[in-house]
DNA sequence: AAGTAACCGAGACGGTACGTCTCGTCTTGCG
DNA sequence: CGCAAGACGAGACGTACCGTCTCGGTTACTT
């Protein structure tokens, strides 16, 4: 989509020293005051050779992020779904106060004023995990956990949303692994009648 | 706390200038390309004058914000808590996706990197609603219409909550103002039992 | 003519510091190898100030050279146009050699590309000192020292023209400084018949 | 004296191409922003290959000139040596305000900061060619036709001195051209007296 | 005729400097 | 003494070229 030179003579080695350094720098001084040019100079890479790949900070930590988290953050499906829900809720939540989070949080507050950014945002990372939890929620409703007359794709927003909620306007971490009980409280309402 | 010359000695016709000016640019330019340069050059206005009484574009941003807001969102009480939440939350939907909520989803995004922003925003703005809404979830549990074993103050994260996250993480206008849905829904889980 | 911020309220201290500094880096890695970037660095000052002022390289070095050099190649007048003569070319002759001539030389470079520095090299510092060559040329040839059938605007160029000759096209100091000998043949052709 | 693979190999198509590419872009750009990149994309020929082969800008132009001037700025012999300078001295007159000019001035530019490209356009372009003119100089003043207490090398530099000077000064061509004017005076200067 | 060496095109790379933009501070009159 | 105006030191921005370095591919010699 975008029009990049040619994938195939990419250096690997760039990439890889480009999404340790963006966490790097992030640890070091905030994203807030990360730059490109210290992106670039601290993965010992041309600032050229940055942009050549990435149109945008945010695009360098989102890339980043997807890479570090990888498959790490899958869904259990125990069959139980108030044990599934929670566990993942809660790993989501110690994510968003690590490091990881340091960066997730400043993805999404460019995307504010980023189009671009906030379509990759969801496109690459959002989407799949939503879809995943759509999957397990549907096999929850198909089992009679969950009410059916309320779109799974609805009751994942009602989930996640407190964990971002917290995170975002400046909850401590404590209070944000209050989620178990968030997670029931909820489930409440999406129990079938 | 932070140490401003006498305030007495403001110049009233320079504060309303800037708080207008961040408006007019950010319709203009958007949040995210609006200067602290062009604020000043619009509100007509010396730059060490925005900066003797505003540490950042942020501050400036939430005091135009609550400047506007005013008492306007206050919380209506009219017996009936399904009603006066649905109402609300609509008022609040609405207000995000409008010209005062750009500034305003800058501002958090924003405060993501900047603690002091992120203490004022949570002391100017969202405390004081946060409190009113407790004080009306309070008068609702009182009166039997929501489950008492429940913090109210928990209950206002969870009504919230899907707002914002729809908000800050991409979803269109439309798919915002289906909150009535939402409300109900997670009311589900806050009746008493 | 150059469309500048208000001159009056520049600084005399950043004018003089980077017109100090083109010569120290200048020196230290020579005329070609110089870069904005290290002026500005050297000066103690923020590039925006020096593209404030200077619209190129080219730009500072001349106003450098002029500054340096100012009144102390006026043109002397002992009555002798021959002694008169020597002397001036000579000295021109050494200063071409010297640091502001490794200066100069790399302006003659410059401005064989840069159309606006060519011109401001005549205005500001060809010209004034061709037109005091002229009028001193001028007495001569009243006084019946040099032939009168030739415009005495011809003759400067007659003269000069070994000299940087041989400074652009490479002769060493040693064999620039025949200069005498250079002058005394020339003058044969510029004797009255 | 420099290391180059082995010449035998070397491909005239891609020779050619890059000394006509010189032209082509420094006419298109001019020579100052004539860049090696924009050289071997218009030559259709990788960089690397330029870079085998050349060791600079200027080095491609110098080779371009010799290649395109070859023996057709010879000297002529008539037995008049007024006629023959006055000849020669037009004809370099005019080479330098055309297209080769253009591309000549930009050598001897860059020549000011660039000693291995001085020496290369003494050794190459001027040597010879005021070996020539010296030769000729040597037959007129065994002839007579010149005065023999001066070096034939000095003459030389005092003819042709005025040339540069005023195309490198910025002198307009019309100025340039009344050379012949210029040759009788200087050889005032130079007639056995 | 096959093998192989080296030049070729293409273009990504680590860099440097460019000229611009915005920051937050400092300086200078004016009211 | 706060104000407008705006120059300043600082430094990141995104771009253009630099000169180097792989890459395959294509000659053109060697065996």
């Amino acid at each position: 989509m975008t029009p990049q030179p040619n994938p195939e003579r990419r250096s690997e080695r760039a990439r890889r020293a480009v999404l340790d350094a963006v966490f790097e720098v992030a640890r070091a001084k905030g994203y807030g005051k990360t730059t490109i040019e210290a992106i670039a100079a601290t993965a010992g890479v041309g600032k050229p050779t940055v942009y050549r790949w990435w149109p945008s900070k945010g695009a360098i930590a989102l890339d980043a992020v997807n890479d570090r988290i990888g498959d790490s953050m899958d869904f259990p499906d125990t069959g139980d779904i108030v044990a599934d829900l929670t566990a993942q809720l809660t790993a989501v939540a110690a994510m968003l106060t690590g490091d990881i989070g340091a960066l997730y949080r400043g993805i999404i507050a460019e995307a504010q004023s980023d189009p671009d950014l906030a379509a990759a945002l969801r496109a690459t990372f959002l989407e799949p995990r939503i879809r995943r939890c759509v999957g397990r929620l549907d096999t929850a409703v198909a089992a009679g956990q969950l009410r059916a007359d309320l779109p799974t794709r609805t009751m994942v927003d009602i989930l996640y949303a407190p964990v971002y909620y917290r995170i975002l306007l400046g909850a401590g971490p404590e209070e944000t692994l209050r989620s178990p009980l968030l997670v029931e409280t909820v489930l409440e309402g999406l129990r079938p009648s």
